[in-house]
DNA sequence: AATTTTGGTGAAGATTGTGTGAAGATTGTT
DNA sequence: AACAATCTTCACACAATCTTCACCAAAATT
């Protein structure tokens, strides 16, 4: 599941971006202003940020900047005004990896939104370990299905899906679980049995070099 | 240098791109079919494609898709009709990276070109020794990877992006530690754990001037 | 030059984080 | 209700890491 995190001071064409990206199965969270959006990225994982250059309390461009300091997280610019060099100087200047002026069909900005994240896809020819059936709710490790609990599911395909990326427990928690009380200790564990789990399928394999631990923080898969 | 391919049928825009790009020191070449451009394509070095849709011997998203069958080469589009079902054809279903429509300035193809290329820029432009990696918390000396521990790596990225700035150790203890209860002596131990490993990576280096004691003050990283 | 202050160094001890197995709690199924 | 599967918690061992300390070297002060 994708993070978008919509800022947008005008409610209906948050809420229509919103609905579309969800109906595309993406996870939407909206602000009207820069601080709080600013505020929400520093706590909570966000894969892709669509951001309103007018905003009610700072300019886009400077919550741009404030993102660019400290993330190369994609961000797409939605502007209400046609004015090139503003495009210009959010795409090369401010390092913005979109533009929309408005107006624009929904479907264009989920265009956007998956052409910027791409990447981050599990593709299918990929020389990926792991292939993930999201009908099935099946996971496959060198093309042979993993016998996992649904919490184990969940837990992979998150590792698989935000490769090379360290996701501390409390972050693996706050998108697995729907209430957030637990032990972050869990994590261990089931991570322990997911281990076991690829090691029953490949005896070669080393686990702990699939998913390694990032000690202090958390866990993270390689590809 | 980075090798930009442009794909148009009209020689004067082509032309006006290759010109601007040109004096932004990328080097460019040109065709105006679709079939050579590919054939190019398959024998040279390429970062990134500007491509026309309307092209003489084929269609530009036909060009695109064999591309896409092949390769994750960044793809940007030239379109002369600013239809918004085109555009998400190519972004969403042919994996495009970004879309213009004409008329447009060749500073803006500048601008879209750079924002695709960002990315590759950041090791090679920047003249910096030190490359951080947020997503897996790690850092790069010299594009070594470094093994830091979890204190390490907070006290290093504190260093890198505040650089040729004295720290002190009360601030860096601030900014590292959620309790701020500890002998600041303490610092003084990391950065000679933080000097020793840059060392293993770089035995010529001398870490005394990478990261420099200011005696009675605290320390700074110099670039 | 002697003294004091400050930082570098290595090692020892304290602390924390993780892997592990197993027990208890929870959930879902029959 | 009984049962099985799964999830969560816990205790322990071990290893990685952090902190402190004693000692020496370098710089600044007298």
């Amino acid at each position: 599941m994708q993070h978008i995190l919509i800022v947008e001071d005008d409610r209906t064409i948050a809420e229509s971006i919103s609905f579309i990206l969800e109906q595309d199965s993406f996870c939407c969270e909206w602000f009207d202003n820069g601080t709080e959006a600013l505020d929400y990225l520093d706590n909570n994982p966000v894969d892709l940020m669509l951001l309103d250059v007018g905003l009610p309390d700072m300019s886009g461009f400077d919550v741009l900047r404030k993102v660019r300091d400290e993330s190369d997280l994609p961000v797409v610019i939605i502007s209400a005004r046609d004015d090139e060099s503003d495009q210009v100087l959010a795409l090369e200047g401010l390092g913005a990896n979109g533009y929309l002026t408005k107006p624009f069909s929904p479907r264009l900005v989920v265009a956007h939104v998956r052409s910027q994240l791409r990447h981050n896809h599990t593709d299918i020819n990929s020389e990926s370990k792991f292939s993930i059936n999201q009908a099935m709710q099946k996971i496959s490790f060198h093309n042979q299905e993993l016998t996992l609990t649904h919490t184990e599911f969940k837990i992979l395909s998150h590792l698989i899906e935000h490769p090379n990326q360290v996701h501390t427990r409390e972050y693996l928690m706050k998108n697995i679980w729907d209430n957030p009380v637990s032990d972050e200790k869990t994590i261990n564990t089931h991570i322990k049995s997911i281990r076991k789990r690829l090691k029953e399928i490949d005896e070669s394999c080393d686990p702990q070099k699939i998913i390694l631990t990032n000690r202090g923080i958390g866990y993270s898969l390689i590809e």
